[in-house]
DNA sequence: ATAATCGTCAACCATTTGGTTGAATATTGA
DNA sequence: TCAATATTCAACCAAATGGTTGACGATTAT
């Protein structure tokens, strides 16, 4: 009985999500806008507030999050309001979880999954 | 008495350590290297081995993961051996339980650490 | 109606990133 | 000694990133 649960969670399908999810978390504007979202959602204009750089750059900040599902944004009016969204952690923390613990698993197995996952 | 804990895990100064590790972890490639050298130390050759790619991008994808404190490189001879060092991901599997948790902790307290922050 | 506000878009720029190739540097084996 | 192996370096390239500015479309306030 293979523990393939953590493999799943290390290897392919979800690589390009992952890849855009650490991509997000990879700035440190980008995080403390999350910071930020934490104490409440907010308007595009008030998130860029704290920052010295254009709002058109905050906007991209949070495209980027948008994009990585971190964040979702709703327009009411004239005004965007931004929102956490922090289920989408959960496959960084999937990742990282799985991978501290990746030593407990059958590396037998591993080693087989690897070698049909490179064979294909 | 307040949980600054979480909030120092969340803001600053190790913001830069943090830019590295998780724009280290945003590439399936690094990813997939991390994972195989958790099954051993591996040769720079012999991690190349699955991959398309040249062997001189296996070597700066390793510079990258080394930069990061994810993998350590000792040359014993004209082999230079490739070392996982999990403990780097601590930094960042911190930050998200950090995050993650942020909502059990002291928001006002939180309120004036960022006006504080944001005054200097 | 007009002016102010919210936010994005488009064009641009410099830097970084992920890849290539070919040459160069050790080191080891025959 | 000479050839093969292990790895990096240097130069280059295309694409992505993070920033700017100015104009623009919506929406709201006067």
């Amino acid at each position: 009985m293979v523990d393939d649960y953590r493999l799943r969670c290390l290897m392919s399908p979800m690589d390009a999500q992952l890849d855009i999810v650490f991509a997000a978390l990879s700035d440190a504007t980008r995080r403390r806008i999350l910071s930020m979202l934490l104490e409440d959602d907010m308007a595009v204009t008030d998130v860029a507030e704290p920052f010295d750089i254009s709002l058109a750059a905050i906007s991209k900040h949070l495209a980027v999050l948008t994009s990585a599902g971190l964040i979702s944004q709703e327009k009411r009016g004239r005004v965007k309001w931004c929102k956490l969204e922090p289920d989408a952690l959960r496959d960084a923390s999937t990742w990282m979880k799985a991978f501290g613990q990746m030593d407990a698993i059958d590396l037998d197995a591993f080693e087989k999954f690897l070698d049909q996952e490179l064979s294909e």
